[in-house]
Formats: structure tokens, sequence, C-alpha cells
RNA sequence: GCCGCCUUCGUCUAGUGGCUAGGACGCUAGAUUCUCAUUCUAGUAACAGGGGUUCGAUUCCCCUAGGCGGUACCA
């Protein structure tokens, strides 16, 4: 295959915590527009900045992005490791004149910056040590504490096509002489990233908004080394409901916060998908497979886009109660203190926003005990007398069942509204005070489907207990 | 401050030089029902403001406002 066209994409996060669900986004959008190009994905680690390094944060990075399926095709490359290879290309930039030593300290900086700042000027790196005459060929001999400054041009514009917003253009007057190297040897992200995408064949660099400010200092720099810059599209933001850039504050930020609250990992990445794109027909619910054939960069939306918690609640009802019996159950088993069942689960399939709600749901299945007023058995219309018929009715038909037979909710249905119609009972009078005999609250599930959860034994012994309350 | 980006129902969004501005979530009401949930039906609600261009602008241009991002030896 040539890789001369070959779409490479890559995500390239900075082990420094969780990983963000924004960030999720923006490796879903690369991931998807990899595969709908029938390309390569791949993922890069970005620790360039030491004091900003958390302990085993890489790792679970890598982990939860497995979760979803979304994994490197090629060896994960850490920029930690490649600390030479962009000390020497630092270098080179200086021989060839687009770079510079700077021996600034770090105080005359904030001199200078402040004294900018009293006069009302953008901050800016004033120049000191552009048109020095430090011999490239000498880093070594170089005093210690030194960086390489970029040597932006002072005239002109730079501009670049942005596949999601358009041209943008960039005064190079007002862009800084970038920092490629620091004192401490390590590259900025600039420098760093530049260098790999360029090494790794990047074709399209997709990432958050927050970068194209920046990406003129990028586009000097490919020009610097004489390299062709891949195409960029900048995503939109994530916002909090006040349209602030989505925090912590304001809600969970952590993928795994999610998934641990019970959400879907299908459901998650379906509403992500749709927070700053769409298809532009009325379909929205789509697998990952899908996702990938319809997925195009020029349909992603220019605005952020408000993460809003009701609309995922409700896609992952809506795929919580697309599970089947037995996927329903394993996947809730995590979240529940109690030993699930089919029978037990399903009473909450239709209710459950989140697998975490499941013991609350179901929780009165497993009680010893119920806790209710004697008066909640009676139905608004009916009375104390009907209403004990009624129970005592039910009891003696479930006492003589054979076997499992209370376990076919349908069946069971069937056999006591036969019951009750011969009765003269209304199904509010008769099934009413059996549900809450049962349940021992006002509102739950299908009253059948919980005699087949409950079993026999239970069933029998609950209508007893609520028969004596009100007696 | 400076630079850049953005702006359609509360939210996610579709859309076009001429439409009753469409869908989804939410909310409200009704139907079904043993209650709740589900399901179904109906309703609610938007082109930020001001100038142009045009026979006609939500759509094209300009300005204003607001929001957001950037402005580091952080990414």
């Amino acid at each position: 295959m040539s890789t001369k066209n070959q779409t490479r994409v890559r995500f390239a996060p900075s082990p420094t915590g969780y990983l963000h669900i924004g960030s999720l986004r923006t490796a879903l959008y690369n991931f998807l527009f990899a595969r709908h190009n029938k390309g390569v994905f791949l993922i890069r680690i970005e620790d360039t900045d030491k004091k900003r390094q958390i302990k085993g944060a890489t790792e679970s990075l890598i982990a939860t992005l497995k979760q979803f399926n979304i994994e490197s095709d090629e060896p994960i490359i850490t920029q930690s490791k490649r600390l030479e290879i962009y000390k020497k290309h630092a270098e080179n930039l200086v021989k060839s004149g687009h770079a510079y030593y700077c021996l600034c300290t770090p105080s005359r900086l904030e001199k200078v910056r402040n004294q900018q700042e009293s006069q009302k000027q953008p901050p800016k790196y004033d120049g000191h040590c552009r048109n020095n005459d430090l011999m490239p060929h000498a880093s070594c001999l170089m005093p210690k504490p030194h960086v390489i400054r970029l040597k932006v041009p002072q005239e002109g514009t730079t501009k670049f096509k942005d596949i999601v917003r358009g041209e943008v253009e960039f005064d190079n007057k007002i862009i800084d002489d970038q920092v490629l190297l620091k004192s401490d040897g390590y590259p900025t992200y600039h420098l760093a990233n530049i260098i790999d995408d360029h090494e790794m064949k990047i074709s399209h660099v997709i990432r958050g908004e927050e970068w194209v400010s920046s990406t003129p200092k990028h586009i000097i720099l490919y020009q610097a080394f004489g390299w062709a810059p891949p195409k960029f599209a900048h995503l939109p933001l994530l916002l909090n409901p006040d349209k602030s850039k989505l925090s912590k504050r304001q809600g969970d930020v952590a993928v795994e916060d999610y998934l641990k609250k019970g959400y879907l990992k299908d459901a998650l990445i379906n509403f992500i998908a749709f927070l700053g794109w769409n298809p532009g027909t009325n379909k929205e619910i789509y697998t990952t497979k899908e996702l990938i054939k319809d997925f195009k960069l020029e349909k992603v939306q220019k605005a952020g886009a408000v993460f809003n918690v009701e609309k995922l609640d409700w896609l992952n009802s809506l795929y919580i109660r697309k599970l089947k019996p037995s996927e329903l159950v394993s996947l809730c088993q995590p979240f529940s203190k109690n030993k699930l069942t089919d029978s037990v689960t399903k009473l909450a399939q239709d209710r459950l926003k989140k697998l975490s709600d499941i013991d609350e749901l179901t929780s009165f299945i497993f009680q010893k005990e119920l806790t209710y007023k004697p008066d909640l058995l009676i139905p608004k219309k009916s009375d104390k007398q009907k209403t004990i018929k009624a129970l005592n009715l039910f009891h003696s038909n479930i006492s003589k069942c054979q076997g499992d037979a209370v376990c076919d909710a349908e069946k069971i249905r069937n056999n006591l509204d036969d019951l009750r119609e011969k009765n003269n009972l209304t199904r509010s009078e008769a099934f009413w005070p059996l549900r809450v005999s049962l349940a021992g609250q006002k509102n739950s599930p299908d009253v059948f489907d919980i005699i087949s959860a409950l079993g026999k034994e239970k069933t029998a012994k609950r209508i007893k207990t609520a028969i004596n309350k009100l007696k």
C-alpha cells in the first residue's frame, strides 16, 4: 500500500491525570476519521513537562481508551524517550538560522513581561538574544542555563486552512519567539509535536480548539524545517451548562467517573460523537461501526457544545432497554450488593437511567421485612373488606401453585386475572393490594413480574403478612 | 489589553436567497395501565442586535454586543 496518500492520524495526550471526556471525544474523532478513510490511528504520549507528570497516568489513559476499543495501530511513541532527536533538530534549526540560543534568565523575562503589561502592550519576548552570534556548533560549550528559541519572521502573515473553520490568518508580528528547547534539555510541545508528526507521517492533525492560536507557530516551524505541514482540523470545545469550558467544578469530566456511575460505553460513545458532529440526517442512534461509515470532518460543528447530562441519561436508558436479560444482569452485577437474576433485573430494565440505579430499584425484592402503612394496601376506590378478600384469594391460589409455575409472569397473569374476574373484582381492587403487599411501596414494577422474581414462597409469605396488617 | 474563533428552540442540532424554520432531549397534556416506568399522540419553544446588498434575507457583506480560546522554559 502506498503511504503517500494514506490517512494517518494521532491522539496525543499528556499524562497529567485521568482521561478527560473531551479528550475521549478528540480520540474518538481521530479514530473514526482514520477508520472511515481506511487509514492509521496512532497514540503518542506527550510527556515533556516533568513538573506535571503523574505516575501511572499513561497506563490509565491507555487502559481507558482500550475499554472503548480505541487502540494504537502501531507501537505507542513516548516523547521523553526521544530527547536526543529533538535536541538535534533544534540545534540544526540554529545552524540554519531559524532559531537562536537565548540566555535570558527567568527573572529578566518576568521583568520584561511586567513592563509590557504595565504599558498595556501584548506580552512577548523582546528579542534580547535574537541577534546574538553564539556559534551553533558549540552548543555543548554554551553557558549552562540556555534555551533555544524560534526566530519568527517579523514581517508578513501566516495562514492556514482549517478543515472545520476555513482560512485562519495571523499577523507574524504578534507571534512570539517560542521556546523550542527548554533549559532542562526537554523540548516544548511545539517542537516535539512538529518533529513527531513529521516522522510519524501524520496526514491530519485533529485536535482541540485551544490549539488554533499556536498553529501559526507550528506552520512556521514546518517551513523552517522545510517540511510539508499536515492538514489541520480544530474541534470545538465541550462546555459546562453555563457555557464555560467543561470543568470538574460543574460535574464529572473524567471518563472513568461516567463508567463508575453506570453509563454504558456504547451510549457514551454515541452521545459524545454527537457533541459537535452530526450526520445531517435524523438518525442519532449509532453504533461505532455506523459512526465510522458516516463520520466526516466537514460536518463537525464550529461552536462549542454544552455537555447535557439529561440527554446522556436518556440515551443511556435507551441502550439499557435494548440489552438482553443476560447482558443486563452481568452489567448490573458490579453495581449491586445483591445476587442478581434475570427476573430481578428485568424489573428495573425500563426504569434504569444508569446501571448504578439497580439497587435502588430492586432492593425491595431482597428485603426481609417490608415497611409500609396498612392503609397503602387499600386502593382509593375500594375498601378494607374487598382488599382482604382479594389478598386471601391470591394467597390461597398461589400457595396451591405447583413448583415453579409462578416463575412465568404471563401464566401467572392469566391465572390471577381469571380468578379476579370470577370474583367480581376490578383490576385495581385486586392487583393494587397485591402489588403493594409484595413491593411495600406506592410505585413499583408490574405485579406479575414481581411475583416471578420473588418466587412462590416469598410471594405467599408477603401476602400473608399484608393480610395480617389489615386485621 | 492584544490576537483568533464562535452565535438557529433551555440543551444537542438540520436547513435554505422565498419553508407553517425540521428532528432529538427536556418540559406540559392526553391515551394505555394495578401504580410507576415503558410505549403512543399532541403541545411548548429559536434564526443575538443594528445597518446594508436584494423584489425578497435566518441564509451574502459590514458593524456592535455577548461567549469562548490563546497570550509560559504547560500541554
